[in-house]
DNA sequence: AAGCTATATCGTAATTTATCGATGATATGC
DNA sequence: GCATATCATCGATAAATTACGATATAGCTT
């Protein structure tokens, strides 16, 4: 009904274990214009769905489908602002993204003293 | 010819911006069965492969094929010891891969003194 | 109200992915 | 050499993803 809507976050899922969170959040980054998408945000801080559009080589109902999926993982916000919708990077949500990461990589093997 | 082989782990791929590194290696990790391959490589530092069949609800040749897309990626190495294949997780490129995803993650705004 | 703009959604085609059973290849043991 | 175990690959199939143009919707502007 409302096409303007910016789902609000579904943020993190709390019925998932680590693994499937990780897996979600991998799967949202895993495609390079997601990448680039998201980049883009970060080094705007900020900006409207068009903007988006222009920086990539691709259709605008293309663009929006990404920022859907970006949105869906919680990865991005979107914010209605009159005639336009601007975009925003999660950090919170990206910081915990890299925790899960980190969280894979064996830490050193412990010398004991 | 040789379906023994564990190709020479492709590595890192040089030709590609770290949008696309990370993309790539996103998509390896976007799916919870390679999630769980990963940890479950993790926590007995290496195993062989059935040993990762009997712990996934899998078919052994979609298990096989999960490992395959988690090798292509770098993200694990196999080595062929006798009959067995023994599989561990490539630490070094996990480490890059958080990396990867640290360096997407704003940093605090900084406050001039 | 009528038109315009910005963006989401729909319908659809093409590609990729996930999964399985079956097969094939290698190494081991007899 | 022959049977067996272990694992990769193949072929088929179903489902998901990606991409696009077309359409619909919400909010300005006049």
């Amino acid at each position: 009904m409302t096409p303007r809507t910016c789902p609000p976050t579904p943020a993190v899922d709390p019925a998932a274990n680590p693994d499937d969170e990780l897996a979600r959040m991998a799967a949202a980054l895993g495609h390079p214009a997601r990448v680039r998408i998201l980049r883009f945000l970060l080094t705007q801080r900020e900006c409207f769905a068009g903007a988006i559009v222009d920086h990539l080589p691709l259709a605008q109902s293309t663009v929006s489908q990404h920022l859907k999926v970006l949105r869906e993982a919680g990865l991005i916000r979107g914010e209605v602002e009159g005639l336009h919708i601007c975009y925003c990077a999660n950090s919170e949500r990206l910081r915990s993204v890299a925790h899960l990461v980190e969280a894979l990589v064996p830490t050193p093997p412990k010398v004991p003293s």
